[in-house]
DNA sequence: TTGTACGCGTTATCAT
DNA sequence: ATGATAACGCGTACAA
């Protein structure tokens, strides 16, 4: 509606030249300070704020951040997201979310919008983007990738051990007594879910039980999943006295209909979750859960692009996965 | 890295001016059919895209809307945020999301931030900017109030009737049997907390319950209140059949401080909580709560929006909440 | 110490 | 039908 401030208005306003007021602005040294207080009340009175596109244009630098996220409402992305959020936060640098829903066509045409809009970097947060495209952007701008392990851009990805959280879940298990473990397995073509299915399969084969595919279940990692995969296992006489999921939502989904059914956790069943969500805490009962640091790996993966931006090199900490023992599991009596 | 491709570029490769290629991207009417070929093959091998800041720039409009939340992991505001996000896929606008913790201060900077990537129009999710700041805002651009009710800006507050909302909670309890309604209630500062406790307190008093301020708690909207309310009211003695909360995440601390009592849900005491959110279908039982279109509000608030930036004028459709009924609530026996 | 003038990439208004 | 050119708001090299 009403046009923006811009500096020649200032100047005009001020009665000095329009770089005048620049130099002030970027506070450079020479600027006589009588002039430069009179330029300062204007500009704080007339409500001057800068614009970003033209400092952009003349820069080269648009001080923005493009964040792939695939899922803004969902509570693992939405963690992560935070952390990006924070780790910006304060440095000038202006971190924009667009979604992907896990489409690659989808992801591309975001990936195109934020590059119309001059990103500086970007964050990419799993998805399904091939990875020569993966490659391309690389060449473009910094590139920081979530979730993924693309051969060639090692030093892009921050990568938590899946296979080896899924591995301490299942162990955890075993060492509880437990033989006859469900798998609530994530979506196939996801390479996270992949590597949690392979975890759970090294803890079985090292313990000397045979893997049975009946106890495993394809979910789609949202809640209904989890009922759908209780109601077929215990609705097909198949036995088991544990479930490890893989991931926090499908564990919800499965102890309401564990709960459904009559059977209590973890009297009856144990359950381990995948994400620790801060859900999990206040679960009935509180849910144990293999911990992925995700607000930590949003900082990180901001600090990590951060840097590179202004050209330093710099090594991506890796993080590490925790088990977080609560009250959905306990010893199996035979 | 890599410098980006400009129509500059184009127009060398392809051997034309850069007005022939900017008119072909534009799809202006008179371009040969030949030459406009040539250009749209150069075009797609340089892998161009516009500058959005230097379109920005030119036209005066960013295409970026700012959309102001408060806690970007919240959910609550992502699911509003996904309706955001939703509601403006494919118009060519750009969501920015940018968060203001409850902050005033943070807010205030967080629009700045917003204003100076000239943001075409706004959302506001909530939040403590004074309703003068709000009123310049409206002065600036087309702008729209989620949760908040602004003298004179009637026409950009899309609310919902908290108190309506609240008051079908505690009468859904009381036609239940319940006599003895304890309220966790929420933070006092806010507006929709203060309003949801109204509506208690009209249900009460139309039943001829005298208030009692012993059953009522002030919680911080997040799980850890719900703890700490049940742990007060439980070990101060004091009686009660049925829990309202304010929010769902408050009633999600509550169920489980319950369960830790030995208290269980409905049998002993029903539980409503506020917000529906996702998890409230998978909660332990499937928790009662006063439904929000949250998603849908997103889209509206979006579609509201655009249409106002294209001049045209648009009421705010209403939105209206409803009472899902589900397990964690019972009749009372006396 | 301050002002003038150019260029960033694009669109739009002129000529041609 | 196409090409030159002036904006848009800003930063900055250069001139004064």
């Amino acid at each position: 509606m009403t046009r923006n401030v811009t500096i020649k208005d200032i100047a005009r306003e001020a009665g000095v030249s329009i770089s005048t007021v620049s130099r002030i602005l970027n506070n450079a040294p020479l600027v006589r300070g009588e002039k430069r207080q009179k330029v300062l009340d204007v500009i704080e009175q007339m409500g001057y704020e800068p614009n970003a596109s033209a400092q952009g244009l003349v820069r080269g630098r648009s001080m923005t951040v493009g964040v792939l996220t695939q899922d803004i409402a969902s509570p693992f992305y939405s963690e992560v997201s935070r952390g990006i959020d924070v780790g910006f936060s304060g440095t000038g640098y202006q971190p924009i979310f667009v979604n992907g829903h896990w489409e690659a066509q989808d992801e591309a045409s975001a990936v195109a919008a934020l590059i119309r809009r001059q990103v500086d970097g970007l964050i990419i947060l799993g998805g399904r983007l091939p990875e020569q495209q993966l490659h391309a952007l690389s060449e473009r701008f910094p590139l920081i990738l979530i979730g993924r392990d693309v051969p060639g851009l090692e030093h892009c990805c921050l990568r938590v051990d899946d296979l080896e959280g899924a591995y301490l879940a299942t162990r955890h298990l075993l060492d509880l007594g437990h033989r006859r473990i469900a798998h609530l397995a994530g979506i196939a073509s996801h390479k996270d879910a992949m590597e949690r299915f392979e975890g759970y399969r090294k803890a079985l084969s090292e313990a000397g039980i045979p893997f049975d595919p009946e106890l495993v279940y394809e979910g789609e990692f949202n809640e209904p999943s989890g009922i759908l995969a209780v109601e077929r296992w215990v609705s097909s006489g198949i036995h088991f006295s544990a479930i490890f999921a893989a991931n926090d939502q499908m564990a919800y989904g499965a102890r309401l209909a564990l709960y459904r059914r009559g059977i209590r956790v973890p009297e009856d069943v144990s359950l381990v979750g995948y994400d620790d969500l801060p859900a999990s805490r206040f679960a009935l009962p509180p849910m144990t859960s293999v911990h992925q640091p995700l607000f930590e790996m949003g900082e990180i993966a901001a600090q990590t692009l951060l840097t590179r931006l202004q050209n330093n090199e710099s090594e991506m900490s890796p993080v590490s996965v925790t088990l977080m023992v609560r009250e959905s599991t306990r010893y199996h009596r035979r």
